[in-house]
DNA sequence: ATGAAAGCGCTAACAA
DNA sequence: TTGTTAGCGCTTTCAT
């Protein structure tokens, strides 16, 4: 078995009390101090965090569930989060959900089983409902790309609407007309965003919204290339494509590729997010990105504000822009 | 205050062991059964897992630690394993080290603390040091990717030597003999193993071996950016690259997009995993790629072995193939 | 089938 | 500064 608190103390004669004083950055005699570390060492002694948790109510975890993990932007979240709150005494357990609500409230349900102290969310369920437990337990949620009007939390988001603009802006001005729209499932909140982005945009320049020319996948490469094919074989009068999100990008790059279809030449493509990717290709792509960095300090802090005392202050919303990046994948009509 | 067993026991009028029997699958009265299920649908009840992992000493949780989360190798194998341990019961915490040593036993240690019930890593240090603990408390440990001579684990390996020699041997049959290698860290296993591959392969087919042309990155884009433009520049003779691994494979092809240098007109390429990416390239590329989910079906199997009783068989060595995905970014010389 | 009670390893009063 | 002790929420004998 492995060492206790109590071994500790035994080893060194005195109480476990002045142990877990020791532990926790008490004041202890120097000659305590050293037979503490010494009885440590020799006894290979670890926090069990198990009981201290029990004890405290506190487990200096905090659950992060994303719909997916094979998934660049949801990668480059938690990475960012988990530096930042790993520097400050927290772990983070990471549940990938698949996009499905009933594994959403599951991974919720088995981590506040855990007592995780908060939780991080970019939801698939758009009533929220799956987070009352946390809401009740008045333990701090924060929500990544989406706002749920129904729960108490805060929410980090980009502005998907503009940043579909930026791109069909990009078009237009380059004379495209007939513009596909390669998009995720409607249900879902930033999709839908971009959809409503591109059609302002096309309205706005006074072309007409051909519902058939937008194409619902469900955010994979996969479901793009299907998707992608089918809009290829009844619309050939498409001459540019915007791709909503990364692995739908590569999902239209690959049909094109396959298809022996040039860009810009015969197509004009812009994607999403993964500059490298965009760099990687030929012609270099352009491409929306989003500020995956600042969402994951943004999102990282408001949960140590809120762990650390700030419980009582009004739910925050933060607002990102994304950026162009430019390559050569429009032509000019 | 969350609702407690005690809370469960005093509302229905029983004990807290028949609550307790009762969330462990015993047997109780149909009569109380209603009476415990309405209590805890009433109160919001659930188990508190602190207290069960602290009383049980099982946690049903598993660490995982691997040094980079971005990386489409790690994030497949994460992904693979997290979706058979969940259906069994257990959770997963993930840390990224970082490729760094430090954060490596950092992470195992407060993996310790959280008493997880086995770790899974993809070692940094290969000395295994850091494992001891695990070792020492009897609690299984799972290797990807190398073996650790001096801890008592299982592995899961790819046979990384010959995945090298495949992709030259396809190189040589097309008349290739200045060969670039983009390869990882000399200190790391499978880096170390490819660059084996290589040197063999060329032996074999009698073509001298020279140095020069091996550049050790770190196995990121950016490293591989640098260390294939300077290879570029120094050995224009180079006709052929392979890169060993999936971010230094697209680190080759950014600098082969924008220098504008035609595949495979101007330099053939094979690369490493990741066939979405090469189906995307034109003309496709032709990759090495491993097998992410037997990797992660294997890895997960063994250690629910070990969890649930299998303590004492010998540690296991299990060796997996790489597989050639063919595309046109070979010339025939 | 059910309940009483001990105890997992720790922290936090409180007392010394 | 140090020690004693109660108890966090659960499981697990051992009775009943």
């Amino acid at each position: 078995m492995a060492a206790t608190i109590k071994d500790i103390a035994n080893r060194t004669g005195l109480g476990v009390a002045t142990i877990s004083s020791y532990l926790n950055g008490g004041n202890v005699r120097e000659k305590n101090r050293e037979k503490i570390e010494l009885a440590i060492e020799e006894l290979h002694f670890e926090v069990n965090e198990v009981a201290r948790g029990l004890k405290t109510n506190r487990t200096h975890t905090i659950g992060v569930v994303i719909p997916e993990l094979n998934n660049i932007f949801c990668t480059e979240i938690i990475t960012g989060m988990e530096d930042i709150l790993r520097k400050k005494g927290y772990a983070t357990i990471v549940c990938d959900c698949r996009t499905d609500k009933k594994l959403e409230r599951e991974a919720v349900d088995f981590l506040y089983r855990k007592r995780v102290d908060g939780i991080i969310n970019m939801p698939v369920d758009s009533t929220g409902a799956h987070l009352e437990k946390f809401e009740k337990a008045n333990k701090p949620i924060v929500i990544i790309d989406r706002k749920l009007p129904q729960i108490y939390c805060d929410s980090v988001l980009v502005d998907n609407r503009d940043a579909a603009g930026k791109a069909m802006e990009i078009l237009i001005k380059n004379g495209h007309k007939k513009i596909g729209l390669i998009t995720g499932p409607e249900d879902i909140y930033t999709a839908k965003e971009r959809s409503l982005g591109y059609e302002a945009a096309l309205s706005k320049a006074g072309i007409p919204v051909d519902p058939n020319l937008v194409v619902h996948c469900d955010y994979t490469i996969r479901g793009a290339v299907a998707g992608v094919e089918k809009l290829l074989d009844e619309h050939p009068e498409v001459t540019a494509l915007f791709a909503a999100n990364y692995e739908m990008t590569m999902g239209a790059m690959i049909v094109l590729s396959e298809r022996g279809i040039s860009i810009p030449q015969k197509m004009s493509v812009i994607g999403f997010d993964n500059q490298e990717f965009a760099r990687a290709l030929h012609p270099k792509l352009t491409i929306i990105t989003q500020p995956t960095e600042a969402i994951a300090s943004q999102v990282a802090q408001i949960m140590l504000e809120r762990l650390e005392g700030d419980k009582q202050s009004l739910p925050r919303e933060i607002y990102l822009k994304t950026e162009v990046m430019t390559g050569k994948s429009v032509k000019h009509m």
